[in-house]
DNA sequence: TTGTAAGCGTTATCAA
DNA sequence: TTGATAACGCTTACAA
């Protein structure tokens, strides 16, 4: 049991009850124990024991520069495929002795602008980002101020950091492919706006440029899902009912408009795999959505790892900048009923 | 654009860019500008709007002992109700001016003490803890140590800490009466190990004890489902395959059962609603597995706000400490197809 | 191997 | 209304 209950023992504390000195408490602290004799450790080990003591991080951040912090700005919380990321990136602080100071920004750049504020006040040592779309300076003032700072599934324009995230165009690449192939000819390709995110923007415009190399034909529908305003049924409805006999699919670009998608073919009655439904984000119910929903999946903890990774070797090399890299996952097929005629 | 790019500006440097002391610039930015003439509060606004100055939180929690900074621990961050209660204690500690630091613990013990104790090296000055079960000393020393505490859906022996939750035994009795009165007549109650959580030990033993008073019979079965190893499908159609006319239905007791007990019953080839389903916790997709699943949606965010408030609370009338309190919400029940013979 | 002393950037106490 | 100055708890030269 602790001696005393209530506030914080310092260094000073353990220093007396140790009968050393503050340096070597904080010696046998710091990453220095060898330079210490056998007993002085043992004297020391025990006094904190006995206190319960703690180092203060906020004092050590103050005079050493290192906050041990690093920040995350995740778009939206409730989205798994962030989640799934934002735990891979946890684990990797972790792993590198790092507390992860999360933010949600609800896709909103005023949160983005005042979380990014507190982090700094933070003195967090690296920025992990999934920028809402608004271009502003704020983020390369981040880089500016030396923070090292990687990129999320968004790049940001003008800003000049590492991006880890999907392999944009070979996912639509093999999307179009695998409908291609499962016989369908007609596509319409769902997005939220593209302004918002370089993802979104990379994916329709690959959708559009390869349509013809895979036979197909195609066009591109835009849903702003943002508002609790429904969806769009009619134009949906519209593509559906389109006469011709060509076999039609949709493609839903990520999780959260494959959710919309498949709420709204349920309420038009339409019979998946006759007409094809696919969706880049692989989520918890798309196999259980009869007859199952083939998907694109991220490999979003190699994503939060990698990330991580891209914030320490530039902690390492801050001397020597070097240009920012680019690293891009490949997507895994898991093909379901819902591409199958 | 701010004059000097690199490294974080001081309260110093503001004080001479401002021709002011820095106890004046403290002032400006802390809460007494007022007591600063019209004059300077200009000339301190300039200069640090140019210098591009943010005050160190770290050093201003080490002077003031206010590091601004709520921690939270979460069980399980994949978990979709995890996640909206954590949506909800962010917005609240925003509100409030502070920021969250939120650990996942993956359910393991070890990670919990580990957290905590970084927790407590950042002096947060409250803590949201969705606990793993393992009832150890760490978090009475939180308390002890007085940092207020409150407890998010699971109890901890010998803890007394604000407890904010779900009502569980009323959900228990809203899902009984829903199933009598949509007429299934055998149940069997599915669970994760009710050791772990002190709300799964409640809703168990609610549903234990009530069967008699809604005319229906009932078992449990206990799901662990941490490992990656499959579901034990044999329980299930042991009890689906039980000789005798009476209507049956299943009862999860949370989303993650939910869902492996919905994958299993698409394995079995079950029809939902001639087998009654039913789950506590709403998910995004239980409207889309046909017939819909009938859930007890938990107000996630008011749940999470309600803690940070109790945090808030405690902090104010750090003096007169009051009996802890339990504070536990109903449920809203969701009625859907499967639950309809 | 151990200790002394000077800060890190801020706020609080006092005085002007 | 303003400003020196001493902490806050820790790390890090520099001495011994």
């Amino acid at each position: 049991m602790p001696a005393r209950s209530t506030r914080h023992v310092t260094i000073l504390e353990v220093a007396r009850e140790a009968r050393a000195s503050k340096t070597s408490v904080s010696r046998y602290f710091g990453d220095e124990r060898e330079r210490l004799s056998r007993e002085l450790q043992g004297r020391i080990a025990s006094a904190a024991k006995r206190l319960g003591y703690r180092p203060n991080q906020m004092a050590r951040s103050l005079k050493g520069g290192h906050s041990r912090l690093i920040g995350m700005l995740v778009a939206d919380i409730r989205n798994p495929f962030s989640v799934a990321v934002m735990h891979g990136v946890e684990q990797a602080c972790r792993a590198s002795g790092y507390s992860l100071l999360a933010c949600n920004t609800d896709n909103d750049p005023a949160q983005e602008s005042a979380h990014l504020s507190v982090l700094a006040s933070y003195r967090v040592e690296g920025l992990v980002i999934n920028a809402t779309g608004s271009p502003h300076g704020a983020l390369q003032a981040v880089i500016d101020r030396g923070t090292p700072l990687v990129l999320l599934d968004r790049e940001v324009d003008r800003v000049d950091a590492d991006v880890v995230g999907l392999d944009n165009p070979r996912a639509i690449d093999m999307a179009l492919e695998h409908l291609a192939e499962r016989g369908y000819r007609e596509l319409l390709y769902i997005t939220e706006p593209p302004e918002e995110a370089s993802s979104r923007q990379r994916r329709m415009a690959r959708f559009q440029t390869r349509l013809d190399d895979f036979g197909l034909t195609g066009e591109s529908l835009c849903l702003p899902l943002t508002g609790g305003t429904g969806i769009p049924h009619d134009a949906i409805a519209a593509f559906l009912n389109r006469p011709g006999a060509a076999p039609k699919a949709l493609l839903c670009a990520n999780g959260k408009i494959t959710l919309a998608v498949t709420r709204t073919l349920q309420a038009l009655g339409v019979r998946l795999g006759e007409t094809g439904l696919m969706g880049i984000d692989e989520l918890d119910w798309c196999e259980l959505v009869a007859p199952g929903i083939t998907t694109l999946a991220q490999p979003t903890e190699a994503i939060g790892r990698a990330a991580v990774e891209c914030l320490m070797q530039r902690r390492e090399t801050q001397r020597h900048p070097s240009p920012p890299r680019h690293i891009h996952y490949q997507p895994v097929l898991i093909p379901r009923g819902s591409t199958q005629r």
